[in-house]
RNA sequence: GGCCCCGUGGUGUAGCGGCCUAACACGCCACCCUGUCAAGGUGGAGAGCGGCGGUUCGAAUCCGCUCGGGGUCGCCA
């Protein structure tokens, strides 16, 4: 036989997959094993939809020359795990199914052999219900027999496969590095491991591999990368597990150019690879984070469609409208957004836009109804909760401002930056979906640059490294880091994708003197920074190449390239939103012994009807 | 930590103060049926409505608390 594609096959039990059988198998005595997908009983004639990794073929029985196996077919009911031993038919043109790839062909069976009963499963195998997804992950090796999460499983290995050889053919090397690492007060909250050899001490899981992966450049590996796991002990969301795999790579000698360079020929490739049938706009666009912020209010905008946010500051400073006004003097900012034919909306629907802007902590949303071109609208042509304090002339400037047509509905938030920003963000994405402007056959990835190299934490009072401590300031702010650090550039950059955040990465510092004037800003002393990163500064000082990097969610691009929102779609057991495992059960309490090992202490009971104490 | 949504047979839903000793679809069980492929037909079993407490003559239905799931803001160097 040629080369088959069937990878299943060739087995003592096996000599085929299910769903690799065709026209040209015709007449070749197969046996076959899998799950019972569906069986339909006529009488004295049984189907059996046998499924496989790949697929399903239809098993015929007949009670007549194998009355064995029809008995045995007889007694079958779903997800059973039967080998069939029979021989490949083509059928007549009448019963094929054109909806089946194995439709062509039917396997008449000659044996049928029982190789483990089931028990009704807890939801369906067979039917793409949206079954809870509680119910879903207690019964997780239930659920992953469905065809679209076994999809997920091989596009998600697929993925790694091709990054793996992608990454390789341009000369970087695969190393991995320590899952038991060192806390970092930074960033985000560890997830902590107790040394039992060490009394008192804690390894940390790792947040990334990010010292390890510069000293692999100190190290002279220049190009590196890993399908590393990491571990960051946060809140939860759709497109956040509390462990997950970045693609991971450092490499020395590269500049911004390089590095985003590799990654669009990543992407497009992967793309083009995985998901021919989607669009990958090129080149990708790029965006610096400040332009993102004006045009979008976010630093991962959706870039599928327009909807951008205009700047009404210079209008609101000077109005007669007490908020705006106060908003300006108090260093805030005016910003809006238009709806198309958002001026024909309800007050109760103009009302719900305001209650979303709650949520994302605005006090409230301006509205300015349009049924008018603004540039010529009279007052009778604006219809605004809050006209008589603007007045006409302020209205039509911020119609025109936003780009309002006739027919169209401004709406503005008024506040401290960060906050609008926020809002706006989520005023857009929500309009995105009502006006049904999300193309779901495009992958529009794209780059942020020149992020801020720290920001000030007001909780903390201190200045913060947006990336990480380690990443390189742009050398034509050099100047600012002493004093002016908010306008201080990092050599830093993110990869994008339809409104989702893809990952992260720069150009990183390699000189010690730099480093610690950077560890300077962010509040760390030079005792404290030979304390807890003088293995970086040491290695600094004996011979350190320039190097940068970048680390994307795997997982991320694997749910983008799937085609789904939700990121544990493509994970095989992944977590709830409280970060637990429902079918294991992990986290759970661990014995008194185990805890005494570790020099542990737990100080409150977990649940009051334990008798534990104390 | 805040806010929002959800929890009714195995699954998905309906019911939203008495008509509910809870309805529908799929699934399940039994029987019939030789060409179906979401097979078909007939019959049947299966939940007391996440838990606790309240309001009421009466609670799946209203209220409070709680547990669990989902979503989001904060958070995520």
């Amino acid at each position: 036989m040629t080369h088959s594609t069937d990878k299943l096959g060739g087995d003592v039990l096996k000599s085929h997959g299910c769903g690799a059988l065709r026209a040209e198998h015709a007449g070749q005595t197969v046996s076959l094993a899998g799950w019972v997908h569906r069986r339909r009983d006529h009488g004295q004639l049984i189907f059996i939809d046998l499924r496989d990794r790949d697929g399903l073929v239809q098993i015929v029985v007949r009670p007549d020359d194998h009355p064995d196996a029809y008995a045995a077919a007889n007694d079958v009911r779903g997800e059973y795990v039967l080998r069939v031993e029979g021989e490949v038919v083509e059928r007549s043109d009448a019963t094929r199914n054109p909806n089946l790839p194995t439709g062509d062909v039917e396997v008449v069976a000659t044996s049928v052999h029982v190789l483990n009963a089931a028990k009704t499963p807890p939801f369906s195998v067979s039917e793409d219900d949206d079954v809870n997804e509680l119910v879903r992950m207690q019964y997780r090796y239930i659920d992953l027999r469905r065809p679209t999460m076994i999809a997920a499983l091989e596009l998600r290995h697929r993925l790694n496969q091709f990054i793996r050889d992608f990454m390789t053919e341009r000369g970087f090397l695969e190393v991995e590095t320590p899952i038991l690492v060192a806390a970092t007060p930074e960033g985000a909250r560890d997830y902590v491991v107790p040394s039992r050899l060490t009394p008192g001490a804690f390894y940390a899981l790792p947040q990334a591999p990010q010292q390890f992966k510069q000293l692999l450049m100190v190290a002279g590996v220049e190009r590196y990368f890993q399908i590393a796991r990491c571990f960051r002990d946060e809140d939860l969301r759709a497109d956040r597990q509390p462990e997950f795999v970045q693609l991971d790579l450092e490499w020395s000698f590269c500049e911004e150019e390089d590095i985003l360079g590799l990654l669009e020929e990543l992407f497009s490739q992967a793309a083009a690879a995985l998901r021919p049938d989607l669009t990958v706009p090129r080149p990708f666009p790029r965006l610096t984070w400040q332009e993102a912020m004006e045009r979008y209010g976010s630093d991962k905008p959706d870039l599928r469609y327009g909807l951008e946010l205009s700047d009404c500051s210079d209008i609101a400073e000077t109005s007669g409208f007490g908020v705006f006004s106060s908003t300006i003097a108090n260093d805030g900012r005016v910003r809006g957004i238009v709806m198309p034919g958002g001026a024909s909306l309800s007050r109760r629907d103009v009302d719900g836009f305001t209650n979303l802007a709650k949520t994302m902590g605005a006090p409230g949303l301006v509205s300015l109804q349009f049924s008018a071109d603004p540039a010529a609208a009279t007052e009778d042509d604006v219809r605004s909760p809050v006209l008589r304090h603007l007045g006409i002339a302020d209205a039509r400037r911020i119609g025109e401002r936003c780009g309002a047509s006739a027919g169209d509905l401004v709406l503005l938030a008024a506040g401290e930056a960060g906050m609008v920003s926020t809002v706006l963000d989520g005023i857009r994405r929500e309009l995105a979906r009502r006006l049904d402007l999300i193309d779901d056959t495009i992958l529009n990835f794209g780059f942020i640059t020149d992020f801020p190299l720290v920001e000030w934490d007001d909780d903390g009072q201190r200045w913060d490294a947006l990336h990480h401590p380690f990443t390189a300031p742009n050398e034509a702010d050099a100047a600012l880091l002493d004093s002016d650090p908010a306008n201080v550039r990092a050599r830093a950059y993110d990869a994008i994708c339809n409104g989702f955040e893809l990952g992260s990465g720069s150009i990183r510092i390699h000189q010690r003197d730099l480093q610690l004037q950077v560890f300077e800003l962010l509040g760390i002393d030079a005792k404290e920074a030979q304390q807890r990163f003088g293995h970086m500064l040491d290695a600094f000082e004996y011979g350190a190449p320039p190097h940068g990097g970048f680390a994307f969610g795997i997982d991320r691009v694997a749910m983008l390239l799937a085609g789904t929102e939700n990121i544990r779609e493509v994970i095989a057991f992944p977590k709830t939103m409280s970060a637990s495992d429902p079918m294991t059960g992990a986290p759970m309490p661990i014995a008194v012994e185990q805890l005494d090992e570790l020099h542990l202490l737990v100080q409150q009971a977990e649940s009051a009807d334990q008798s534990a104490g104390g």
